[in-house]
DNA sequence: TTGTAAGCGTTATCAC
DNA sequence: GTGATAACGCTTACAA
């Protein structure tokens, strides 16, 4: 003991004894002042604060985890840190976990076993929450469900909706209403939809990360009347069938530059004098929404193609306002994910009571850019 | 003792001592054939696995930690989860960690005091190793110093060059002179270097995190004639000054517009015809060389504006090789960090005695795309 | 309000 | 090679 606080200084990393004996206290009261767990703002306090700071002292983590089964982290895990989404809330996460000295772990999983390897690793580091971004396609309801009882789970970007797990999302048809009325006003009569069909373990840094591509299509499907604008069902479908993509790119581009290409180029090559007709607008959607902005990018490439311009001859809209969108030429306008607002949402689902999960839906914000400047 | 043996199974974590009890040996026995230090396969060891399999033992991290002070854990310090670059670093690193079950944490710091913030956060969990990405710009000299004496720190994508911290760049000199050749093959005369400054704190996904864009100057300057490739001192100097961009987009884009148009866009206007002339390529480069892809892709747009084509008026190599490379059109030739050999450097440094930091260059591939297609 | 002391779950040290 | 036992640094009853 006396050994301890003696020797402290010269090398090794000081301790909450070593705080205490500088400071004349037994090493409970510096835990209580430390940890905030004293009121009082006495000669004790400022004694405390100033041993503690003068031998550079810093809690040990793995002790106090250890102690107090709290381990001031919490666990994010995706199937791609360069997903700009993610990313995104990581970057807003950091300061609101720093504020609370909570550190983040990361864990990258792609397949459901990987993930499920992830998910198993950070309970057992006994994380205090666990954020899930993953690719909605995978089935992980069971694995959320066993830990469920152990640990808050916010899943974002709506996965699979369990009673046992939070989850936030963005409204759909919140977005799909704005982008809508954006459309017809910006003097679209006709809309086709794109979607890359949500495939697992894509290459991401697509953008469309926080949305739930077939809410949105189903909102697509809901609402176009109500805006006067005209669609077609095979407009929206996605066909995988033939690749007949010339073009080189990420998945989710070839995708959207196949399906720009089936629907501007397979019958007439006149398409300009095409769509001055009364009816034009029939035959061709005036607008593309995509669910992301690489689709969105692709598409434009086929436009590019075909000589067709945007937005006199087609409008666009994306969905994730990802660094591609301002980069695209013309500037796609784009859905932009309420990202900050998530992070807060998912710190604080995570501090609740995770006995009563709760599912929270975000209005996303539509930027407009060039790719729907009005023309008339 | 006889308690925790007993009613270990009905709902609480299990601890080593249930394992023992049920493998019928020591707790100690346990955590040397669980932890691997115990070579012999025998009847003890199959036991052991098969009781800890049986309860879904986990090791506590924490408590492992606080006995063995290692914490099984690796910092990564950056100021932007979202840069392309560090993204691919996580994703390659990731599954090695999880090869030797170590987690990743991740801190994110712009500024100095942040950085340092993180750094010292890390340090106080006791981290195994710590990765920083960091703008090269901040000077982090000291902290970095007096942290390294106790864990080993390796610095990607050459930020400040210490001897008590390991570095992992890209060894500017090839790049530039694998560059310079492709270009002169292409049958470009001279050449404008563009850079935006290295600013910190700047919104990155630029995509050149992993070059170090000092170096790639000087090398430029160095060995533009051995390729038999002109330019002009004034070309290749950033012009903070004017901000005449009518452009949106990031910081570095506009950099790379305002350049582009500076260059090309100043004197003359018909500058098709000057470049055809016999010296023509003194007067205009015929092609740049961008030391990010947000910077090429801001300087294709002033050229697109201005009415130059890529790549016959102008051809462009870009550093990075980020998706925005791929989603340019027409798509970027661009110099490809090793992002693969990077991770794997990153852990064998940290693994290594942190008593001998070493500086390793490594080699980026050159991936050519449209941007200089050669014509003739 | 403060000090004392008992753990938290693991690994390292020591006898055997 | 195995088992008992003592730490690791912290928090928190409980006693003063």
């Amino acid at each position: 003991m006396a050994r301890k606080a003696s020797t402290a200084s010269s090398s090794s990393i000081p301790s909450i004894a070593n705080v205490a004996a500088l400071a004349g206290v037994s090493s409970a009261t510096v835990s209580r002042v430390l940890s905030g767990k004293r009121v009082k703002d006495d000669d004790i306090d400022r004694r405390v604060r100033e041993a503690a700071q003068q031998l550079h002292y810093e809690v040990n983590h793995a002790a106090r985890a250890l102690r107090s089964d709290a381990a001031n982290a919490v666990g994010l895990i995706t199937p791609d840190a360069g997903d700009p989404f993610v990313a995104g809330i990581i970057n807003e996460l950091d300061p609101l976990l720093c504020a609370k000295s909570t550190q983040l772990l990361l864990g990258i999983g792609s397949t459901a076993e990987s993930m499920e390897w992830q998910i198993t690793a950070m309970a057992a580091r006994q994380v205090d929450g666990l954020i899930i971004a993953a690719t909605p396609s995978l089935d992980l309801a069971e694995v959320l469900e066993r830990h469920a009882q152990r640990i808050p789970i916010v899943q974002i970007g709506g996965a699979q909706r369990l009673f046992c797990t939070s989850m936030i999302g963005v409204d759909s048809a919140a977005s799909m209403t704005a982008t809508l009325r954006h459309l017809a006003d910006s003097g679209a009569r006709s809309a086709a939809f794109i979607d890359d069909g949500h495939r697992a373990g894509a290459y991401l840094t697509n953008g469309g990360g926080a949305f739930d591509a077939g809410a949105l299509s189903a909102a697509f499907t809901a609402q176009t009347s109500d805006f006067g604008i005209f669609t077609r069902p095979e407009w929206n479908i996605v066909d995988r069938g033939k690749a007949r993509s010339t073009m080189t790119g990420t998945p989710a581009m070839r995708i959207g530059f196949d399906h720009a290409m089936r629907l501007f180029d397979d019958e007439a090559n006149d398409i300009t004098t095409t769509t001055e007709d009364a009816d034009g607008f029939r035959q061709r959607p005036e607008a593309l929404i995509c669910t992301n902005d690489a689709i969105a990018l692709g598409a434009m490439y086929a436009l590019h193609t075909l000589g067709l311009r945007i937005p006199q001859d087609v409008r666009i809209v994306s969905h994730g306002d990802a660094p591609l969108a301002v980069a695209a030429m013309p500037q796609l306008t784009s859905q932009q994910p309420p990202i900050r607002q998530i992070a807060t949402e998912a710190m604080r689902l995570m501090a609740a009571n995770r006995d009563c999960p709760s599912h929270v839906f975000l209005p996303s914000r539509l930027v407009v850019r060039e790719s729907t400047r009005q023309i008339r």
